[in-house]
DNA sequence: GCCAGATAGTTTGAACATCAAACTATTTAT
DNA sequence: ATAAATAGTTTGATGTTCAAACTATCTGGC
């Protein structure tokens, strides 16, 4: 462990510190955002919760329930409950597989696709400002970041 | 904006495309791991959000209820359910306060402080795998993006 | 000191999310 | 042709959440 920079050691502990409450709170504040700006907006029947699955749904994937239940860690019973809501409010559509009459491809009506348009814009202006000011190599380094993460949460979860 | 770097666009769109879902894939990673962790622990008993309720209360503080609650974004009433299942379980401790005998002021049992510590043992490994590799400069980095996300964040928040 | 709000926390009743298990329709393998 | 497997839905139970009513206590003006 080399010791030759300026910076103390009790002022790396708080900016561990910082980092630390700043990840954990950085999704509860990304999802209140997300939810208070889509209450404001012409989607006003819609929860944090749909807009994620009208997210994973996607523009061209034509995913399966079964699909999405597993991305979501979500038992099939509760998606099919969310899929009727969001099919009653008109966001997506079921359509039944012709090669394979048991599963469901899902989509997006136009109206959802208008909704997964505006969410991806706000995750667009989002990431600008986490980014704001910085170059390649200080993105290469957030991204390298992330990828630690990941990975260690990755590598925790084999045990 | 300036055009000198050999990364090209379609390069730097793909970076923040990865940084995007990896922060928004952050915290669900983060939960899942918690709870995973906390499930092969002595403390079989607990969930995620009890075990941050126990976090937020905190080994010195003596909260109130309502301020728990503020933090969370909970109403009181909801709080109020979790702390009753936590005192019975046996992590904290609820104390009339005697100067103001309307107000609780929350405090953890031994076997509270104990999970608050496996607890925060693990946050410091994970911010550490974060930062694995990166000198003052870079966390600095790491830093200032989550201070912007924050701004970002705050800004909107008031519209 | 005494009453009218204000405040802290609890209780209550309803709505919703969730899961596991049973169920229906369909496909695959033997 | 039938048994087993699979995709999705339904069902019943449980748990989380909120808002509103409620209880106890405190505070400010008289």
């Amino acid at each position: 462990m080399i010791d030759e920079k300026k910076t103390s050691e009790a002022a790396r502990k708080q900016d561990q510190n910082y980092i630390n409450n700043a990840l954990v709170d950085v999704y509860d504040n990304i999802m209140r955002f997300e939810e208070q700006q889509i209450r404001g907006s012409r989607f006003r029947d819609i929860n944090a919760r749909e807009l994620h699955i009208v997210h994973a749904i996607g523009l061209h994937d034509h995913k399966t329930t079964s699909q999405v239940a597993r991305e979501f860690r979500m038992s099939k019973g509760t998606l099919t409950a969310h899929l009727n809501n969001l099919e009653r409010k008109g966001y997506i559509e079921r359509h039944r597989n012709p090669d394979d009459r048991r599963v469901i491809n899902l989509g997006l009506t136009s109206k959802g696709r208008l909704l997964y348009r505006v969410h991806d814009a706000f995750h667009r202006r989002l990431v600008n400002s986490f980014l704001a000011g910085m170059d390649d190599d200080d993105r290469q380094l957030i991204k390298q970041a992330l990828m630690n993460l990941e990975e260690f949460l990755d590598e925790a979860q084999k045990k």
